[in-house]
DNA sequence: TACATTTGCTTAAACGATTAAGCAAATATA
DNA sequence: TATATTTGCTTAATCGTTTAAGCAAATGTA
C-alpha cells in the first residue's frame, strides 16, 4: 500500500534532478531537453503522479475551477445550460463546480462563500427568485474575478449577460394567440422585480395594446410559478366574472398546474381556453393536451455563458461592465393553443 | 480599491503579534488570551479578512469538499438526494461539489479525476448506466478516502451502499397488480448488469412465480429506460400475440413513454393496461392518466450518504468494507393501475 | 583564442496557512 | 526564597508547486 501520494520531489529523486526541472518539464519549458522531458514524464506515469492542485494553486493564484450558481438543477433547462457549458470550459482547461440555490437568498449567499472559498476563478450564475439585496454579488465583483449572469440576470450589477429576449418573446406569444383567434388573453407572470419576469409583463401590456385588445388588471396575476401557484391562479382567472380565453403563463411548472385544473374542470383546450407555457421543459411535450411554449435555446446560453468567462479571464486589465448578449427565443406550437389542425400527440 | 487580499500576516503585522498567534486565535487555541483572541477577530472583521482555504488545505492535508457524481440532477430523485446530503454536510463543515456523468462510463472516469484532483475529501456517488468497469472507482479507494454509493451502486467495490430494496419493492408491485386482477404481467426493466435492475428483474420474476403467474419470456424486455425507449418498448409489446394486461416499467420517464403510446393506439389505462412506473417523479402524478409509482425516500438516502460519510472520515484506522443500508420504498397507487375507484387525478 | 550567446539545469524564495517545539514571563507550590 | 508549572506567545519548518534569478557548460561568433 503506497498511502504517500507522489510528488514532483519523488519524481526528481529517482532522476537526480531538482524539483524546478521536473515542474518545468511537465509545463514543457523550452529550457529543459526533450531526453529530460520524456524521462520525467515516463517516471510520473511509472509512480503514479497526480499533480497536487491545492499547491499548484496557491502558488500560481489560479484554481482552474469556475463556479456555477443556478436555481435548481432539476430543471431542463439548467441542466442543459450546465452541460453546454462544462463542455466549452473542459476544453479551455477548466473544471466547474456545480451550486444550487433552490431559488433562497439565503442560499445564494452561501453558495457565493463557498465558491469564494473554493477560489474559483470565476462564477457564472442565474439569480434566485428571492434575491433583491445584490451586495452578495457585488463581494464577487469586488475579489476583480469575472462574473457572468444569465437567464435571470440583474442590470444594476453591470456584468456581462447571456439571455433571450423576454419582452419580444411575449410579443411572438400574443401574436399567435391573436392569430387564433383569442380575445381576452391572461397571463400569469412572474414577480415584477426580477428583471426577466417584468420584460414578460411589459412585453404582454405593449402587445395588447398593439393588438386593440383589452388589458384587464384582472388578467394579468403575479405568481411564485411554482406548479402548486399555477393551480392556484388558474382556479382564480376561472372564478371570474369574465373569465379569459388563453393564458399565457411565464413558466411551464406553473402551466402544467393551470392545464391540471383545466382538465379537472372539464374546461376544454383549446376549444376554450388556450394554453401557453414557457421553458419547453420535456413534459410540456408530454402532457395532454401538449403545451405550447417557448424554446431558450439552452445549448446557446450555456456556450457563450462560459466563451464570455473565457474572453474575461484571458483579458488582463479589464473592468466589469454591463455587455448583453441576447438572443432569439422560439415559439413551439402545441396542442393547447392549436385550434386549426386536428389534435394529436406532436 | 484592496485588490490584494488580506491575510493572517496582514493581521498580525496590525496587531504587532505573529501569524502563528493569529492562525490559533482564529482557531481558539486555549493557549491564546480572550484577550488577544478578540482583538485578532476584530481586525479579521474589520480588513474583511477571508481565510485562504488553499492555504489550510495544503497544509492539513484537508479540504473540507466533498465530490458528488451523479447520473443528472435533472431528475427529482437525484436532485432532492442532493438538496439533503448537503444540509448535513453543511452542518457538519463540509461543502459539496456536484458532477453529473451524463450516463456516460467516460464522463465519469473524468469526474472523479476532477474531483481527486481538487483533493476531495471523499466522494459519493451514483453510477452512471453504462458502468461496467470500476478500476476508475478503485482509484478513489486507493486514495484511502471514503467512497459511499447510493441507488445505483455496485457490491464488488466493497464500500458503503444506500438504496432500496428493489427485489422487494418487485414484490409489492406484482402483489399489488394481481390483486386488482392482472394476469399477464409484463417488465421493461433495466440492463441486467446493473445492480439494482437486475434486483427489479429478479423480484419481478419471483413474485410472478409466487402468485403462480406464467413467465412468458416475451413479457420481460431490457431498455435503456429512457422516454424513446419506453415508447419502443411499448410498441414491441402491444404487437405481441399475446400482449399483456399489465406493465411494469422500472423507469418513470420509460413509463410516460410507455403511456404515450398507450394513449395515442387508445388503449385504455386502467381498463384494459395497467402500468405501474418507478421513482416517483413529480410528472407521474401530472399526466392523464396518473402513473402508479415507487417512492424511494430521496430526502432519507441523501442525509444516511452524507451521515455515512461523517462517521468514516472521523474513524482514524476505518478500512473499506460492504456496509448496506437498505430502506423500504413505498408504493404510491394512482390511476393507471386504479381499477376499482373512480377515475380522477390524484 | 577570446568573448558572447544559448542551453539546461539549480537555487531559493514564495504562495498562506498550520503546528511542533521552544522560550520568557507570570503564577503556583513547597 | 527556590523551584515547578502554567500561560501566552514566537520561531521556524512544512504542505507541493511555481518561478525569478543565477550559473556552469556547450555552442556560436569574430
Amino acid at each position: 500500500m503506497n498511502k504517500k501520494k507522489t510528488t514532483i520531489k519523488d519524481i526528481a529523486n529517482v532522476l537526480d534532478i531538482s524539483p524546478a526541472a521536473v515542474s518545468k518539464a511537465m509545463h514543457d519549458d523550452p529550457r529543459i531537453s526533450a531526453k529530460t522531458k520524456n524521462a520525467v514524464k515516463r517516471v510520473a506515469r511509472e509512480l503514479n503522479y497526480q499533480p497536487n492542485h491545492l499547491a499548484s494553486a496557491l502558488r500560481s493564484g489560479k484554481s482552474n475551477l469556475v463556479g456555477v450558481i443556478v436555481p435548481r438543477t432539476n430543471s431542463n433547462f439548467f441542466s442543459s445550460v450546465i452541460e453546454n457549458m462544462e463542455g466549452v470550459l473542459n476544453k479551455a482547461g477548466y473544471n466547474i463546480i456545480i451550486t444550487q440555490s433552490n431559488e433562497s437568498f439565503e442560499k445564494e449567499c452561501k453558495n457565493i462563500d463557498t465558491l469564494l472559498f473554493t477560489q474559483v476563478d470565476g462564477i457564472i450564475a442565474s439569480m434566485a427568485n428571492e434575491t433583491v439585496d445584490l451586495s452578495h454579488y457585488e463581494k464577487i465583483k469586488s475579489k476583480g474575478i469575472p462574473l457572468i449572469l444569465f437567464d435571470r440576470g440583474e442590470n444594476d450589477l453591470n456584468v456581462d449577460y447571456i439571455g433571450i429576449d423576454d419582452y419580444e418573446s411575449s410579443h411572438m406569444i400574443i401574436e399567435h394567440l391573436t392569430a387564433i383567434g383569442c380575445k381576452r388573453i391572461a397571463h400569469i407572470g412572474g414577480f415584477r422585480r426580477t428583471r426577466i419576469f417584468n420584460n414578460r409583463i411589459r412585453g404582454f401590456i405593449d402587445a395588447l395594446h398593439k393588438h386593440n385588445l383589452p388589458h384587464d388588471k384582472h388578467l394579468l396575476i403575479e405568481s411564485s410559478l411554482t406548479l402548486e401557484d399555477g393551480r392556484l391562479k388558474m382556479q382564480e382567472l376561472l372564478s371570474l366574472d369574465n373569465p379569459p380565453d388563453a393564458v399565457y403563463v411565464a413558466s411551464d411548472y406553473a402551466a402544467l398546474g393551470a392545464l391540471q385544473v383545466l382538465n379537472e374542470q372539464h374546461v376544454k383546450v383549446p376549444e376554450e381556453m388556450c394554453l401557453v407555457g414557457f421553458g419547453n421543459e420535456p413534459f410540456t411535450s408530454l402532457v395532454s393536451p401538449t403545451i405550447t411554449t417557448v424554446k431558450q435555446h439552452s445549448e446557446q446560453i450555456g456556450k457563450i455563458a462560459a466563451e464570455t468567462f473565457i474572453k474575461r479571464i484571458e483579458a488582463k486589465n479589464w473592468k466589469p461592465k454591463l455587455e448583453k448578449n441576447i438572443l432569439k427565443s422560439e415559439l413551439i406550437i402545441r396542442n393547447s393553443s392549436n385550434r386549426h389542425l386536428s389534435i394529436k400527440s406532436s
